[in-house]
DNA sequence: TTGTGTTTTATTGCCTCC
DNA sequence: GGAGGCAATAAAACACAA
């Protein structure tokens, strides 16, 4: 430590100062300095200031005893705390002196002060940060809930393909799979799985207007949060040619619908082979 | 009355700035 | 090198439950 730094406590009782010369190496520090063996007279913490400046209650007191500030005196100093958090010397001079109090005590009572509002501070923040934390994590769950709905509805949905599939023979979907996509025929659309995740209706994307009210899904979250998954959607010509060649129109508009992913469109664009592992899907 | 937890006042040591 | 700020800490003052 420095030594040489000059310490103060303020007697109010008997407008007497008593200085301490702070030096950690002759052993004054804190209880060193004061007789422990001191009986103490207790006062209320709220007292009324009239109480509080009681001559008895402080002349039984020993010099060096240690003493909380008055209620009129903390007020002042808060309200000059309120106005600027920081002691410039000119008003921690004009502070002691209203106060009846050592400069040095002033600038204690700021330091503390603002230890006090850095950990009030502190308390804020955390509380912001919390409720902002527990807010995503609600929507979050909210997501994900919505996620396993639609992995559900995945899986419904292949199993009634399925069934179709079986009741159709002599279309193997095999085939279906293998047939290079007419470019023409088809309407791609795009969705971003991120984006998915992050608009108010989480669920769905729907085909655009001019197309059947067909709902098609990402068909799992498990895609990469950049990447790109394609959904193309084409008329089954061979279905409706069947249709119309046999008179078979139950009214039904039969689509195919491939779910590609990144790479394999662009394996399409190059001209090379589509490994598709969509299906085929019917509206009403 | 006593033990325990909290608040307030004050000290110490280190750091930064001028 | 001195002044002042801050973090860590001590210790008195105080509140409160058992």
């Amino acid at each position: 430590m420095e030594s040489g730094r000059l310490y103060f406590d303020n007697n109010r009782g008997n407008n007497m100062n008593t200085f301490f010369l702070g030096n950690a190496d002759l052993g004054f520090r804190g209880r060193s300095m004061m007789s422990m063996e001191e009986g103490s007279k207790r006062r209320p913490f709220f007292s009324s200031p009239d109480e509080l400046y009681d001559e008895e209650y402080y002349e039984e007191q020993s010099p060096e005893k240690k003493r909380r500030l008055t209620s009129e005196q903390v007020n002042l100093l808060e309200k000059s705390f309120e106005e600027e958090n920081k002691l410039e010397p000119e008003r921690k001079t004009q502070l002691a002196k209203k106060l009846g109090l050592q400069p040095r005590q002033v600038a204690v009572w700021f330091q503390n002060r603002r230890a006090r509002w850095k950990t009030k501070q502190l308390e804020r923040d955390y509380d912001v940060l919390k409720s902002s934390y527990d807010s995503l994590l609600a929507t979050y769950d909210t997501i994900a809930k919505e996620n396993e709905k639609l992995k559900s509805e995945v899986v419904s949905l292949n199993e009634k393909l399925q069934v179709q599939a079986t009741e159709m023979p002599g279309e193997p979907p095999s085939d279906k799979k293998a047939d290079p996509l007419p470019v023409d025929m088809v309407q791609i659309f795009s969705m971003k799985v991120e984006d998915h995740m992050s608009s108010g209706s989480v669920g769905s994307a729907v085909v655009d207007e001019g197309s059947p009210q067909l709902v098609v899904d990402s068909v799992d979250s498990y895609f990469p949060a950049d990447n790109y998954v394609e959904c193309v959607v084409a008329p089954a010509a061979e279905r409706v040619q069947s249709e119309e060649e046999d008179g078979s129109d139950d009214g039904r508009s039969y689509l195919d619908v491939f779910v590609i992913s990144e790479t394999e469109q662009q394996n399409h664009e190059n001209g090379e082979g589509l490994n598709w592992w969509g299906n085929m899907y019917y509206v009403a």
